[in-house]
DNA sequence: ACAGTTTTAAGAATAATTCTTGATAAGGAA
DNA sequence: TTCCTTATCAAGAATTATTCTTAAAACTGT
Protein backbone atom coordinates (compact mmCIF):
# COMPACT_ATOMS: atom_id res chain seq x y z
CA UNK A 1 0.00 0.00 0.00
CA UNK A 2 1.78 3.13 -0.95
CA UNK A 3 0.83 6.91 -0.95
CA UNK A 4 -0.64 6.69 -4.62
CA UNK A 5 -2.86 3.73 -3.18
CA UNK A 6 -3.87 5.05 0.06
CA UNK A 7 -5.02 8.60 -1.32
CA UNK A 8 -6.97 6.62 -4.29
CA UNK A 9 -8.91 4.10 -1.67
CA UNK A 10 -9.34 6.76 0.41
CA UNK A 11 -10.85 9.56 -2.45
CA UNK A 12 -13.27 5.87 -3.09
CA UNK A 13 -14.01 5.73 0.41
CA UNK A 14 -14.73 9.58 0.59
CA UNK A 15 -17.64 9.66 -1.74
CA UNK A 16 -18.71 6.14 -3.06
CA UNK A 17 -20.83 7.48 -5.60
CA UNK A 18 -18.83 5.36 -8.45
CA UNK A 19 -16.37 7.91 -10.13
CA UNK A 20 -14.81 7.01 -13.27
CA UNK A 21 -11.38 6.76 -13.31
CA UNK A 22 -10.61 10.44 -14.21
CA UNK A 23 -12.71 11.77 -11.99
CA UNK A 24 -10.87 9.66 -9.19
CA UNK A 25 -8.07 11.09 -10.77
CA UNK A 26 -9.38 15.07 -10.95
CA UNK A 27 -10.62 14.05 -6.84
CA UNK A 28 -7.23 12.31 -6.03
CA UNK A 29 -4.78 15.26 -7.29
CA UNK A 30 -5.71 17.87 -4.35
CA UNK A 31 -3.65 15.07 -2.52
CA UNK A 32 -1.07 13.65 -4.50
CA UNK A 33 -1.16 16.91 -7.15
CA UNK A 34 1.67 14.90 -8.91
CA UNK A 35 -0.27 12.11 -9.74
CA UNK A 36 -0.66 10.88 -13.39
CA UNK A 37 -3.82 9.03 -14.73
CA UNK A 38 -1.90 5.97 -15.82
CA UNK A 39 -1.09 5.57 -12.15
CA UNK A 40 -4.76 5.88 -11.03
CA UNK A 41 -5.78 2.98 -13.72
CA UNK A 42 -2.89 1.12 -11.88
CA UNK A 43 -4.13 2.02 -8.59
CA UNK A 44 -7.25 0.88 -9.38
CA UNK A 45 -6.55 -1.95 -11.07
CA UNK A 46 -4.19 -2.89 -7.87
CA UNK A 47 -7.01 -2.10 -5.36
CA UNK A 48 -9.33 -4.46 -7.69
CA UNK A 49 -6.99 -7.25 -7.82
CA UNK A 50 -6.29 -7.43 -4.16
CA UNK A 51 -10.66 -7.44 -3.86
CA UNK A 52 -10.49 -3.98 -1.98
CA UNK A 53 -12.70 -2.35 -5.04
CA UNK A 54 -15.00 -3.55 -7.47
CA UNK A 55 -15.01 -2.57 -11.14
CA UNK A 56 -18.09 -1.41 -12.29
CA UNK A 57 -18.48 -2.11 -15.91
CA UNK A 58 -21.48 -0.54 -17.95
CA UNK A 59 -22.62 -1.01 -21.89
CA UNK A 60 -19.34 1.04 -23.65
CA UNK A 61 -19.21 3.58 -20.83
CA UNK A 62 -15.91 4.59 -18.68
CA UNK A 63 -15.57 2.19 -15.98
CA UNK A 64 -16.51 2.90 -12.28
CA UNK A 65 -14.77 1.95 -9.05
CA UNK A 66 -16.93 1.18 -6.43
CA UNK A 67 -15.34 0.02 -2.58
CA UNK A 68 -18.79 -1.75 -1.70
CA UNK A 69 -17.54 -5.07 -1.05
CA UNK A 70 -21.17 -6.60 -0.39
CA UNK A 71 -22.70 -8.51 -3.02
CA UNK A 72 -24.96 -6.01 -5.13
CA UNK A 73 -25.97 -4.87 -8.17
CA UNK A 74 -26.35 -1.19 -9.67
CA UNK A 75 -28.89 0.86 -10.75
CA UNK A 76 -27.86 3.55 -13.55
CA UNK A 77 -30.26 6.02 -14.03
CA UNK A 78 -30.56 7.13 -17.64
CA UNK A 79 -31.68 10.54 -16.48
CA UNK A 80 -29.38 12.16 -13.94
CA UNK A 81 -26.55 9.21 -14.69
CA UNK A 82 -26.78 8.59 -10.82
CA UNK A 83 -25.81 4.63 -9.89
CA UNK A 84 -27.23 3.21 -7.17
CA UNK A 85 -25.90 0.45 -4.98
CA UNK A 86 -29.22 -2.63 -4.86
CA UNK A 87 -28.41 -5.25 -2.15
CA UNK A 88 -29.40 -8.70 -2.45
CA UNK A 89 -32.93 -9.31 -0.79
CA UNK A 90 -32.73 -11.86 2.11
CA UNK A 91 -32.55 -15.89 1.06
CA UNK A 92 -32.55 -14.72 -2.71
CA UNK A 93 -29.85 -16.07 -5.24
CA UNK A 94 -29.50 -14.56 -8.57
CA UNK A 95 -28.45 -18.34 -9.91
CA UNK A 96 -32.43 -18.56 -9.09
CA UNK A 97 -33.86 -16.42 -11.48
CA UNK A 98 -32.12 -17.98 -14.70
CA UNK A 99 -31.75 -21.55 -16.03
CA UNK A 100 -28.68 -22.63 -15.97
CA UNK A 101 -26.68 -26.14 -17.25
CA UNK A 102 -25.16 -28.31 -15.25
CA UNK A 103 -21.75 -28.64 -14.34
CA UNK A 104 -21.67 -24.52 -14.59
CA UNK A 105 -19.12 -22.92 -12.33
CA UNK A 106 -19.63 -19.59 -11.94
CA UNK A 107 -17.13 -17.02 -10.23
CA UNK A 108 -18.79 -13.67 -10.74
CA UNK A 109 -21.56 -12.10 -11.90
CA UNK A 110 -22.01 -8.21 -13.05
CA UNK A 111 -26.19 -6.93 -12.99
CA UNK A 112 -27.21 -3.91 -14.04
CA UNK A 113 -30.73 -2.40 -14.18
CA UNK A 114 -31.09 0.46 -16.18
CA UNK A 115 -34.15 3.24 -16.00
CA UNK A 116 -35.34 6.46 -13.68
CA UNK A 117 -34.21 6.63 -10.78
CA UNK A 118 -37.00 7.74 -7.86
CA UNK A 119 -35.99 11.63 -7.74
CA UNK A 120 -36.31 11.68 -11.42
CA UNK A 121 -39.20 9.62 -11.47
CA UNK A 122 -41.01 12.09 -9.03
CA UNK A 123 -39.40 15.31 -10.86
CA UNK A 124 -40.65 14.10 -14.12
CA UNK A 125 -44.05 13.38 -12.52
CA UNK A 126 -44.09 17.15 -11.18
CA UNK A 127 -43.43 18.53 -14.17
CA UNK A 128 -45.90 16.56 -16.56
CA UNK A 129 -48.63 17.77 -13.47
CA UNK A 130 -47.76 21.42 -13.74
CA UNK A 131 -48.48 20.78 -17.46
CA UNK A 132 -52.10 20.10 -16.97
CA UNK B 1 -34.09 -3.39 -44.73
CA UNK B 2 -31.48 -2.42 -47.15
CA UNK B 3 -28.90 -5.36 -48.82
CA UNK B 4 -26.51 -4.30 -46.06
CA UNK B 5 -29.07 -4.74 -43.01
CA UNK B 6 -30.68 -7.71 -44.26
CA UNK B 7 -26.90 -9.41 -45.45
CA UNK B 8 -25.90 -8.63 -41.40
CA UNK B 9 -29.54 -9.47 -39.96
CA UNK B 10 -29.06 -13.28 -41.87
CA UNK B 11 -25.64 -13.31 -40.73
CA UNK B 12 -26.36 -13.11 -37.42
CA UNK B 13 -29.33 -15.56 -37.65
CA UNK B 14 -27.37 -18.18 -38.89
CA UNK B 15 -24.87 -18.73 -36.68
CA UNK B 16 -25.91 -17.31 -33.47
CA UNK B 17 -22.90 -17.68 -31.52
CA UNK B 18 -22.72 -13.93 -30.17
CA UNK B 19 -20.32 -12.39 -32.61
CA UNK B 20 -18.50 -9.40 -32.12
CA UNK B 21 -18.85 -6.47 -35.05
CA UNK B 22 -15.43 -7.46 -36.48
CA UNK B 23 -16.50 -11.11 -36.54
CA UNK B 24 -19.88 -10.03 -38.53
CA UNK B 25 -17.81 -8.06 -40.43
CA UNK B 26 -15.83 -11.06 -41.97
CA UNK B 27 -18.76 -13.12 -42.24
CA UNK B 28 -20.40 -10.35 -44.01
CA UNK B 29 -17.74 -10.47 -46.23
CA UNK B 30 -18.84 -13.19 -48.65
CA UNK B 31 -22.25 -11.93 -49.22
CA UNK B 32 -21.32 -8.65 -49.57
CA UNK B 33 -17.84 -8.02 -50.45
CA UNK B 34 -17.66 -4.35 -50.45
CA UNK B 35 -19.05 -3.90 -46.82
CA UNK B 36 -17.26 -1.36 -44.80
CA UNK B 37 -16.99 -2.14 -40.75
CA UNK B 38 -18.31 1.20 -40.60
CA UNK B 39 -21.21 -0.18 -42.30
CA UNK B 40 -21.66 -3.24 -40.87
CA UNK B 41 -21.45 -1.28 -37.26
CA UNK B 42 -24.57 1.16 -38.47
CA UNK B 43 -26.63 -1.98 -39.70
CA UNK B 44 -25.98 -3.28 -35.94
CA UNK B 45 -27.16 0.12 -34.47
CA UNK B 46 -30.08 0.34 -36.67
CA UNK B 47 -31.16 -3.42 -36.09
CA UNK B 48 -30.96 -2.80 -32.42
CA UNK B 49 -32.54 0.28 -32.17
CA UNK B 50 -35.25 -1.44 -34.52
CA UNK B 51 -35.71 -4.20 -31.84
CA UNK B 52 -34.65 -6.95 -33.81
CA UNK B 53 -31.28 -7.71 -32.31
CA UNK B 54 -29.66 -6.80 -28.90
CA UNK B 55 -26.33 -5.42 -27.83
CA UNK B 56 -23.97 -7.30 -25.46
CA UNK B 57 -21.50 -5.34 -23.61
CA UNK B 58 -19.27 -7.41 -21.11
CA UNK B 59 -16.59 -5.66 -18.88
CA UNK B 60 -14.36 -3.95 -21.23
CA UNK B 61 -14.79 -6.71 -24.04
CA UNK B 62 -15.83 -5.77 -27.61
CA UNK B 63 -19.66 -5.75 -28.05
CA UNK B 64 -21.35 -8.93 -28.93
CA UNK B 65 -24.41 -9.26 -30.89
CA UNK B 66 -27.57 -11.43 -30.65
CA UNK B 67 -30.58 -12.11 -32.23
CA UNK B 68 -32.37 -13.72 -29.43
CA UNK B 69 -35.46 -11.44 -28.36
CA UNK B 70 -36.90 -14.06 -25.11
CA UNK B 71 -35.85 -12.20 -22.12
CA UNK B 72 -32.25 -13.62 -20.61
CA UNK B 73 -28.84 -13.15 -19.47
CA UNK B 74 -25.56 -14.42 -20.84
CA UNK B 75 -23.24 -16.94 -19.39
CA UNK B 76 -19.40 -16.02 -20.66
CA UNK B 77 -16.73 -18.89 -20.36
CA UNK B 78 -13.45 -17.65 -19.15
CA UNK B 79 -11.70 -20.53 -20.76
CA UNK B 80 -12.66 -21.06 -23.86
CA UNK B 81 -14.89 -17.56 -24.34
CA UNK B 82 -18.14 -19.00 -25.25
CA UNK B 83 -21.48 -16.91 -24.75
CA UNK B 84 -24.36 -19.00 -23.52
CA UNK B 85 -27.86 -17.20 -23.48
CA UNK B 86 -29.19 -18.04 -20.40
CA UNK B 87 -33.41 -18.21 -20.34
CA UNK B 88 -35.87 -16.55 -17.57
CA UNK B 89 -36.79 -19.61 -15.23
CA UNK B 90 -40.64 -19.69 -15.05
CA UNK B 91 -42.67 -17.36 -13.08
CA UNK B 92 -39.15 -15.66 -12.02
CA UNK B 93 -38.16 -12.09 -12.44
CA UNK B 94 -34.94 -10.68 -11.49
CA UNK B 95 -36.42 -7.63 -10.11
CA UNK B 96 -37.48 -10.27 -7.00
CA UNK B 97 -33.59 -10.43 -6.15
CA UNK B 98 -32.52 -7.00 -5.08
CA UNK B 99 -34.02 -4.57 -3.08
CA UNK B 100 -35.23 -1.63 -5.00
CA UNK B 101 -36.34 1.81 -4.13
CA UNK B 102 -39.88 2.91 -4.67
CA UNK B 103 -40.56 4.38 -7.52
CA UNK B 104 -37.88 3.31 -9.43
CA UNK B 105 -38.67 3.05 -13.42
CA UNK B 106 -37.09 0.16 -14.74
CA UNK B 107 -36.30 0.06 -18.38
CA UNK B 108 -34.04 -2.55 -19.07
CA UNK B 109 -31.70 -4.64 -17.53
CA UNK B 110 -28.18 -6.83 -18.50
CA UNK B 111 -26.88 -9.55 -16.46
CA UNK B 112 -24.17 -11.31 -17.14
CA UNK B 113 -22.48 -14.36 -15.27
CA UNK B 114 -18.68 -15.79 -15.71
CA UNK B 115 -17.17 -18.52 -14.79
CA UNK B 116 -16.09 -21.74 -17.05
CA UNK B 117 -18.49 -23.59 -18.90
CA UNK B 118 -19.64 -26.74 -18.83
CA UNK B 119 -17.71 -29.00 -21.72
CA UNK B 120 -14.51 -26.90 -20.11
CA UNK B 121 -15.23 -28.15 -16.69
CA UNK B 122 -15.33 -31.40 -17.53
CA UNK B 123 -12.69 -30.76 -19.67
CA UNK B 124 -10.70 -29.51 -16.71
CA UNK B 125 -11.96 -32.37 -14.54
CA UNK B 126 -10.75 -35.14 -16.91
CA UNK B 127 -6.99 -34.00 -17.03
CA UNK B 128 -6.82 -33.29 -13.37
CA UNK B 129 -7.60 -37.12 -12.76
CA UNK B 130 -5.23 -37.14 -15.54
CA UNK B 131 -2.48 -35.93 -13.34
CA UNK B 132 -3.24 -38.48 -10.53
C1' DA C 1 -36.49 12.76 -64.42
C1' DC C 2 -35.87 15.84 -60.26
C1' DA C 3 -35.34 17.38 -55.53
C1' DG C 4 -34.79 15.74 -51.12
C1' DT C 5 -33.66 12.27 -47.96
C1' DT C 6 -31.17 8.08 -46.54
C1' DT C 7 -27.54 4.98 -46.77
C1' DT C 8 -23.07 3.65 -47.78
C1' DA C 9 -17.74 3.27 -47.99
C1' DA C 10 -13.54 4.98 -46.66
C1' DG C 11 -10.84 6.77 -43.74
C1' DA C 12 -10.10 10.21 -40.08
C1' DA C 13 -11.16 11.17 -35.34
C1' DT C 14 -12.26 10.08 -30.58
C1' DA C 15 -11.97 8.22 -26.06
C1' DA C 16 -10.91 4.88 -22.63
C1' DT C 17 -7.48 2.13 -21.42
C1' DT C 18 -2.99 -0.15 -21.66
C1' DC C 19 1.81 -0.30 -22.63
C1' DT C 20 6.65 1.37 -22.66
C1' DT C 21 10.37 3.59 -20.79
C1' DG C 22 13.42 5.49 -17.76
C1' DA C 23 13.59 7.24 -13.15
C1' DT C 24 12.77 6.58 -8.42
C1' DA C 25 11.82 4.21 -4.28
C1' DA C 26 11.71 0.25 -1.26
C1' DG C 27 13.33 -4.09 0.75
C1' DG C 28 16.78 -7.46 1.63
C1' DA C 29 21.49 -9.50 1.75
C1' DA C 30 26.27 -8.74 2.78
C1' DT D 1 25.34 1.37 5.53
C1' DT D 2 26.07 -0.06 0.62
C1' DC D 3 24.84 -2.82 -3.18
C1' DC D 4 21.44 -5.48 -5.65
C1' DT D 5 16.93 -6.72 -6.92
C1' DT D 6 12.34 -5.75 -7.50
C1' DA D 7 8.26 -2.90 -7.56
C1' DT D 8 6.20 1.44 -8.49
C1' DC D 9 5.71 5.75 -10.60
C1' DA D 10 5.06 9.59 -14.26
C1' DA D 11 4.78 10.83 -18.80
C1' DG D 12 3.52 10.16 -22.94
C1' DA D 13 3.00 6.97 -26.86
C1' DA D 14 0.25 3.19 -28.51
C1' DT D 15 -3.78 0.42 -28.91
C1' DT D 16 -8.51 -0.70 -29.70
C1' DA D 17 -13.34 -0.37 -30.22
C1' DT D 18 -16.32 2.71 -31.82
C1' DT D 19 -18.11 6.99 -33.84
C1' DC D 20 -17.89 10.77 -36.96
C1' DT D 21 -17.23 13.10 -41.46
C1' DT D 22 -17.61 13.43 -46.14
C1' DA D 23 -18.76 12.64 -50.65
C1' DA D 24 -20.88 9.44 -53.59
C1' DA D 25 -24.64 6.35 -54.49
C1' DA D 26 -29.32 4.73 -53.95
C1' DC D 27 -34.12 5.46 -52.91
C1' DT D 28 -38.66 8.09 -52.45
C1' DG D 29 -42.33 10.80 -53.60
C1' DT D 30 -43.89 14.16 -56.92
Amino acid sequence: MTEQRRAVYDTLMAERNHPTAVEVFMRVKSKVPNISLATVYNCLDTLTDCGLVKTVAHEREPSRFCPNLEEHAHFFCQSCGAVTDLPLRARKRPEEVWVLPENLTIEQHEISFRGVCPKCTTTAAKKSAKKR
